[in-house]
DNA sequence: CTGAAAGCGCTTACAG
DNA sequence: CTGAAAGCGCTTACAG
């Protein structure tokens, strides 16, 4: 490393300029009350005559200041371990800006409980927090937590799905709606004019489920776009595989000839398992999510097409970027669509979540 | 933010329990000489005792240097815009980093001169450098360069295409025999049994084409195991449209019952401009790399599919690695091979080099 | 082989 | 409204 240059502008340079005294010119530098109008405005003048950029890690190392971060996302249930694949996100950037004296405290909820959603925001709002990410699964709770959040001036993101109009410092998630648009693009590409599609929805309460919803709006929206045939639709509410297993077989009774299924979330394992079980792997088989479940099903073929939207990234990203606004000033843009990855049985080891 | 909890270990508790100063304690820290052997394991077991964690904002801030980061990668030509990409990846890098004291020097040569090459590593190597990034387009003049950076113990990473076996730090990019067997794998939901599929090289020198020829051989690799017949194949060696219209045009006069064309590089627009031509769109075309040349003829469906392997983010992730390495000593996995994405029509809004 | 002192560029009480 | 001084946790000459 070479030495460094002696740095040409910094607090004490703009001191001496000015003719008053490091303090007074920290005070400017932040804003800070108890500076006379005249004195203050000659420096910001300086301040910017020199284009003065202050070095970071001084500051943080003489504020001796932790920066407290909280997320708040689902717990790992066993109707799906999704929820893991974020969580490692956090874990990745917690690494990563650990040497900056940034604290993560981590919590989670039941998604099939409301209230432990509420239990955890009030935990949150008991406690002193810099910035907030969060997976807002119930709507009208997360309004109102972040309602809070930001009359108290808290810089909260949102992942894996929007709340628009929230006022979020920023959304790390899916363009759910062209997430089902591209999959029927791709559809297009491997099923003849006329051949059976067969669309899945596996949800406990899909009506509620924007995921589903919008990826299925999306879906049909190419279907309808490009002269297609509507596809077959199948509801499955409840989420265990005896259940799954007896919808499809239905399904199967009534249109053996079904080419292609798309399973619009990551439940498209059960639908595997089924296919696999009465030896169609010939159908082609496409669902989300690259869990290892899914995978399994991915190498030996019977799923054929896995899309994914890089939930670990989601919230990586999301932790960044309240760390680069609270400590780097840095403007975040508003919105940050994931691409929409399409995996198979040969890119799939190379894929990142 | 809230107070910093008075920090439990320092170089100060470190010397005060080992009965030294901590000028000593700092030279058991880093390895320097002049220590006795005595009070060096002495103050060993302590620093492990306490697990001592140095406070990296301050190191950097005393010492007071500045690490010196080196970029080595073609230039952007007219025959592609490919290297603009890996350079943002630098950039964004940069801009990260910078505020860590990071500086970044960025320096190009000529794909078609290889005294270019040699010229610029002579350039780095007259210079008092800390870490080096490269793109080793010519293997001998950079296995030479990188052999000497290994002597003086200088780290450097490969990107876009490795030389196995030189010890560098990482490589980040394709791994390219798969990148052409995934390809093929896509190809065989795209097309039925005895369908005619074209294979185009486009290259100057396609024997050296490293890329290229890899990537080949893993698609044919792939129609080889799963008994699909090999494929018509076209080398190109001139990269302008004439003589690419040329010989495309004498290889549909020989097959006019193409269904499909791979073109194994970033190439494909201009393929896509002559189907375009003769208004053979039908035609699926496959090809490699985000470029707004082939965007262009991706949105209007002459191309169909685009593999992309992350040009930006090779090189973005190589400068972090380098940067890693030598501020934070971190260790690097020696090979980090890009996902192979597909990106569509509809995908492709939402996708990141 | 070892230590006392100055300093990196800031922030933070405290005093006036 | 303003400044002098101490300190953040290290590193770096320099002296012995």
């Amino acid at each position: 490393m070479g030495k460094k240059e002696k740095q040409l502008v910094g607090v004490k340079e703009i001191a001496r300029r000015a003719g008053v005294s490091i303090a007074t010119v920290d005070r400017v530098l932040h804003n800070r009350s108890g500076v006379s109008e005249r004195t203050k405005t000659k420096i910001q003048a300086i301040i910017k005559d020199l284009n003065y950029q202050p070095n970071l890690l001084a500051r943080r190392l003489a504020s001796g200041k932790t920066l407290n971060l909280v997320t708040l996302i689902p717990e790992v249930s066993e109707e799906t371990d999704y929820w893991s694949v974020p969580l490692e996100g956090v874990l990745q950037a917690e690494k990563e800006i650990q040497p900056y004296n940034v604290k993560i405290t981590k919590l989670f909820y039941d998604m099939n409980n409301r209230e432990s959603f509420v239990n955890q925001t009030q935990i949150i709002l008991n406690d002193k927090v810099d910035g907030v990410l969060l997976a807002p699964a119930f709507i009208d709770e997360a309004i109102e937590f972040t309602d809070i959040c930001q009359e108290r001036k808290i810089p909260f993101v949102f992942i894996n799905s929007d709340i628009p109009n929230q006022k979020s410092l920023c959304y790390f998630g899916p363009n759910l709606y062209h997430s089902g648009y591209s999959v029927a693009h791709l559809v297009n590409y491997l099923i003849e004019k006329d051949d059976k599609v067969l669309l899945v929805n596996i949800s406990k309460d899909i009506g509620a489920d924007h995921h589903i919803l919008r990826k299925e709006e999306g879906f049909k929206a190419y279907l309808k776009d490009h002269d297609i045939k509507e596809p077959i639709q199948l509801s499955i509410t409840e989420t265990d595989y005896p259940s799954v297993q007896k919808s499809m077989s239905s399904a199967f009774k009534k249109h053996p000839d079904i080419k292609l299924v798309f399973v619009t979330n990551s439940r498209v394992s059960k639908v595997a398992k089924y296919l696999a079980s009465i030896g169609r792997e010939d159908i082609i088989l496409i669902g989300y999510d690259f869990l290892s479940e899914n995978i399994k099903y991915l190498e030996n073929r019977t799923i054929d097409f896995l899309i994914c939207e890089k939930p670990q990234e989601q919230a990586y990203r999301g932790v960044r970027a309240l760390y680069q606004k609270l400590v780097f000033e840095v403007d975040i843009e508003s919105e940050y669509f994931m691409p929409i990855d399409i995996i198979t049985k040969e890119n799939c080891q190379f894929y990142k979540n």
